[in-house]
RNA sequence: GCCCUCUUCGUCUAGCGGUUAGGACGCUGCCCUUUCAAGGCAGAGAUCACGGGUUCGAAUCCCGUAGAGGGCGCCA
């Protein structure tokens, strides 16, 4: 039988991590199966809509090359393919269900649950609804209907007894029914429940496997009465591990970043934020952490989609993507570059040999900025026990003395490249009899005022420039 | 409160009755070197949540306990 998955999120203005993750499961498991990877919008909440975020979604999937085969925006042959579009479908179901005795007509009030409200939270309990509307007599629910009551749809779930199914995952999860409250399938407005809407959809749209956070597994079981009452086999249920903060607690909005768009502006590549996020809740069975999109489809199998939580850990993230920029062909490093650099930078150097010099040393190019500042202004102010390295054996003093004597040296050069300044560094250090490492210390903080740098002393002076260079290290002099 | 689920280094994970419990990120050190970084190598870091069983033998199977997460909306 084909594979047919779907990835069903609401137009909530931005694309949670987590939701992309279970995007990226449902697309793989179908691209490895030569399936199909179906786009559904559920807007069914009105009171939620949020403008222009559906266009978030084909953005996100878009950058993220999670390609749909059918959906709102390409059509195909069981559509609509949002929900909003589907009112009458999921009408004329409840209404079958209704028939066959699987529902009924509920008129009571919003948050109404049972006959006593006081009775209905005592000690933190909170009750589900009663199902008493479920009592009324055919007569009452005419008087009801032709006095022009509001209503909703719920499902008659018989409180006896207990459903057990299958999950993919997790395996066999049973619930007893008196855990199971009538749900509301069709709400006030005529929209769907989330609930009813999905069975329905998933149904009508031939999935084969529904993907989706494990927060919905204890609600399964309801979806599994309703399979059955209207006859239909269930799909595949593979629930997914959720993802945490470093806290312990469920990736939110408010606990930093978890939008894709945040990590898509902090400079992380598409293909490094999906390699990151397919490792969460999942593993090849080897040892091989670096993936591509076209590497994930070859090797993703949900048979090895794992059970616990995982932390969201963007240090792990940062490292993955720094080895995705290594792998990157140097112009598309450098187009990735070119957005962090200040404009300053942009104006005085040449931006596309320092992003060839910084490719293999940056992780996150939101970093960029902080990283090439020394560039366009020295901190004049940088502490001189920088001088000090005891790995190379420096002191101020002999800071200075080489410092003075690579001025006359460097000033007398009449080119500036790579090889001239290396080579005359270098035949200074073989006339002194030593090591590079002590003359290049020095000449590396005159020019940086920094401890740490993005290049090595040659490539800094080769970008500053000659008269530059010169007059950082007459700093530095002046200073030690 | 009731129900469901999960639990291997700080983090992501391998493991599916017999392993010196493996890898990766991070951390530390060494080597290399045009500093740092990168790269190479090494190290620290896990009484496999705890307690009982079953078994010649348990991280692996069973039962409890604890902790954590999730669900119990006319939200999804």
């Amino acid at each position: 039988m084909e594979v047919r998955t779907r990835f069903a999120p609401s137009p909530t203005g931005y694309m949670h991590i987590g939701n992309l993750r279970t995007a990226l499961y449902a697309y793989l498991h179908a691209r490895k199966n030569k399936g199909t990877f179906i786009l559904r919008i559920e807007d069914t909440d009105q009171a939620r809509l949020v403008e222009d975020s559906v266009k978030v979604i084909y953005e996100s999937l878009r950058v993220t090359g999670l390609e749909h085969d059918e959906g709102p925006d390409i059509g195909g042959p069981v559509g609509p393919y949002v929900q909003s579009a589907r009112r009458p479908l999921y009408k004329e179901y409840a209404e079958k269900l209704l028939k066959e005795g699987h529902a009924y007509r509920c008129f009571c009030e919003k948050h109404e649950k049972t006959e006593n409200p006081a009775e209905e939270e005592h000690e933190g309990v909170i009750l589900g609804y009663d199902g008493r509307c479920r009592r009324l007599s055919e007569a009452e629910v005419q008087e009801k209907l032709a006095k022009g009551l509001p209503y909703v749809i719920r499902q008659k779930i018989d409180h006896e007894g207990r459903t057990t199914f299958k999950d993919f995952v997790y395996g066999e999860i049973t619930v007893e029914h008196k855990q199971l409250d009538d749900q509301i399938l069709l709400k006030r407005d005529g929209y769907p429940t989330y609930n009813f809407a999905n069975v329905v959809d998933d149904h009508l749209m031939g999935i084969t496997h529904v993907m989706r956070g494990c927060e919905y597994i204890s609600s399964t079981p309801k979806y599994i009465l309703l399979y059955k009452a209207f006859g239909w086999e269930a799909p595949e249920h593979i629930h997914l591990p959720l993802i945490m903060n470093a806290d312990g607690h469920k990736l939110s909005k408010r606990e930093g970043s978890v939008a894709l768009s945040d990590f898509l502006d902090k400079g992380y590549l598409p293909e490094a934020i999906l390699n990151y996020i397919a490792l969460l809740g999942w593993n090849p069975g080897t040892e091989q952490e670096f993936f591509t999109k076209a590497g994930l489809i070859e090797k993703f199998d949900i048979a090895r989609i794992g059970k616990s939580q995982a932390c969201f850990d963007e240090k792990k993230l940062s490292w993955l993507n720094g080895q995705h920029i290594k792998a990157l062909k140097p112009e598309a490093a450098h187009a990735l570059f070119l957005r962090f650099y200040p404009e300053k930078t942009q104006k005085d150097f040449d931006v596309v040999k320092l992003s060839g010099l910084i490719q293999g040393k940056v992780e996150k190019p939101s970093d960029i900025p902080p990283m090439v500042a020394f560039l366009t202004e020295l901190d004049g102010n940088y502490s001189t026990e920088l001088f000090i390295n005891k790995k190379n054996k420096t002191t101020l003093e002999g800071s200075r003395a080489v410092l003075t004597d690579l001025q006359a040296i460097l000033s007398a050069l009449t080119a500036w490249d790579h090889a001239a300044v290396y080579g005359a560094v270098n035949s200074y250090a073989e006339s002194k009899a030593s090591k590079i490492g002590p003359i290049m210390w020095p000449l590396r903080i005159a020019l940086s005022g920094l401890a740490v740098t993005p290049t090595g002393a040659i490539e800094i002076a080769e970008l500053l420039g000659k008269e530059e260079s010169l007059r950082r290290i007459s700093v530095a002099i002046g200073r030690l």
